[in-house]
DNA sequence: CTTCCTCGTGGGAGCGCTCCCAATATAGCT
DNA sequence: AGCTATATTGGGAGCGCTCCCACGAGGAAG
């Protein structure tokens, strides 16, 4: 097993062709106040020349720091490569780091027994922090990260997080407004496709359906709850249960759900909105093009990422911070799936 | 900024505790035979006790090198999440870079203006080399990683491609083959959903297919021919276009396309296979389940990722060693689309 | 009972960088 | 000019690890 060492430009090499010191270069780089300008100029065309890299090994030994986060993703791969919102999720989140000079690499932990990564992310010194998107309650790798001081934001409230920093959607407070909005256009037999019990998120959503048709004074009725995945085959099968007991409304858990519903739907001969009214959540691209347009549960995902890499980056910078706990609201995007004669809402 | 140093666990630690040195714990760490047994099994005692895991920063610096790998994906975010292809494709990376026990982390170049980033790749000291899926033939990270002296293995050919290590399937065999099946089943005027003029892997396909008529002595129809995208989407619009120049089969550059014309081929009442025979390419999982079941080219999505992590761990290994340059034989799978009466070949 | 090996082990050096303190240069005052 | 305050700069130490050379302890061989 050979050595790999390259032949890099070392910070001491810089130094004596500038003819100053490594400290200098140093202190040139780091946009230090105490240089010339001079002095600065110069040192910066010989590394502009040269195409000199700090070594990032070195700086994360001598610093402390790697200044680099990674975004992990523990949710099953055919979820994450099969909803569009995780997609965006990671655009606005390279997005939202990049503005914060941040560089981050994804760990994607859908499968079993990634021990060895867990570790690496969780003690090793390879990454300053994480932003978590765990798609269960009992996540391992969220345990770990709790037990390791490395700072961490969870995408999505934890189950029992007191004291762990996340920035999350107000998702109960949303689909109750959703599911209101359906009770205020006068329907009575609302049913759910909740997405899985073991998700945080799922169980939100449901709840605050829950909370709405309680408001309305209207207990819920298990015939009408389908809790499977997050998934457009868990839709579809899901639709087909819940229609066999007459629903006059489907409050899906998100987007792709609903999109498969309303498909699945139109498949039966079922008239959106007229005989089922339809909501979604997430407000994907692809909801304001359905058949009929979906009115959905809009969150800025951007800000999610952008509050994420915030929250990540203080605690970064200081540790000893409380922990950062932020909740985003969400808007309801009223279209025709619902039912509701305004189209108000619609970009 | 506060200086970013944890509590880790050092090798001195552990040494202390095991009352050996800092070198023997090292050594046990890693497998050296010369080691007393005994010796290493108090060290791992230890080790295992505290939960101690190695500073990287400082291995990468002693060594000069990390053990971490990247798979860099350098196509459009859309594409990579809505073409399952992709996550199969990460998913088998994973599998195999754990075989070989090298960590690796995923780089999402979608979006343009990166420059910090492909700089950390190609230049820095994080990642001992790479695995690159490009989407384009100009592709700058490509262009940026063959000027940095780090080993790479590119997944699919370059454009120009004499000198570079890559691992590649037999892109234009295999739809040679594909068209010739629906030559040799009476097929004449068979159409192509090309995908985009600027992907290696399009243009490959395209040749085979017509390599394949130029063998029957037809001469490609610029009708029958719809060169755009590689989604869904495009696929659509190119069944529409094409079905105007009545074509009697459609070979697709991709399951994804051919499940979109199948799907628009329905709606426009044309039926399949009896009016137009359609093939695919990739065998995803869904292909098989498609009405009818798809006709496709089956390529080892796994046999490519496993020659391209052995490629890369061998130029890790070795940076004298010559360009790897693999290329992967497919299989054509026979389902109901394309017409043919056997059944064979299905799973 | 020497001498030579082998086995197992210890510790120095150094990877490239950042921090810190000391040293020098420069400027500002009286 | 003489002296202090401030602006710049230099270089040592050390981050945690791997490599390499050297050293002590047993055996085998003479």
């Amino acid at each position: 097993m050979e050595k790999g060492r390259g032949t890099a430009h070392t910070l001491e090499r810089v130094a004596e062709m500038a003819g100053v010191s490594r400290s200098t270069v140093s202190r040139a780089l780091h946009n230090d106040p105490h240089v010339k300008a001079s002095t600065r100029e110069k040192v910066l065309e010989v590394v502009e020349r040269i195409g000199y890299a700090p070594n990032r090994a070195a700086q994360g030994l001598a610093y402390g720091r790697t200044g680099m986060v990674g975004i992990v993703i523990s949710v099953d791969l055919d979820e994450v490569f099969s909803d569009p919102f995780f997609a965006v999720l990671l655009r606005e989140l390279y997005g939202a780091a990049r503005d914060r000079d941040l560089v981050v690499s994804v760990w994607l932990l859908g499968e079993k027994d990634d021990r060895k990564t867990v570790n690496l992310i969780t003690r090793g010194t390879t990454l300053d922090g994480a932003i978590v998107a765990a798609g269960r309650v009992d996540d391992p790798v969220v345990a770990s990260l709790s037990t390791a001081n490395k700072p961490f934001v969870l995408l999505g409230r934890p189950a029992n997080g007191e004291s762990q920093s996340f920035v999350d959607i107000d998702n109960r407070t949303a689909e109750r407004n959703a599911t209101s909005h359906l009770l205020r256009l006068g329907r009575r037999r609302i049913a759910t496709l909740a997405g899985p019990g073991f998700a945080v998120a799922a169980i939100d959503r449901k709840a605050g359906y829950v909370d709405a048709l309680a408001q309305a004074g209207i207990r819920p009725d298990p015939d009408l709850i389908y809790e499977a995945g997050f998934s457009a085959a868990d839709a579809v099968a899901g639709t087909r249960q819940l229609m066999q007991h007459n629903p006059d409304a489907i409050v899906a858990a998100n987007d792709v759900m609903a999109m498969a519903a309303l498909g699945e739907l139109a498949a039966m001969g079922v008239r959106v909105p007229d005989d089922v009214a339809v909501v979604g959540f997430d407000d994907l691209k692809a909801a304001s093009h359905t058949t009929p347009p979906l009115t959905t549960v809009r969150q800025s995902i951007r800000l999610l990422a952008s509050e994420a890499v915030r929250a990540l980056s203080d605690l970064i910078e200081d540790p000893s911070i409380p922990p950062q706990q932020v909740v985003i609201p969400t808007e309801l995007i009223v279209r025709a799936s619902c039912g509701a004669q305004s189209q108000q809402g619609e970009i």
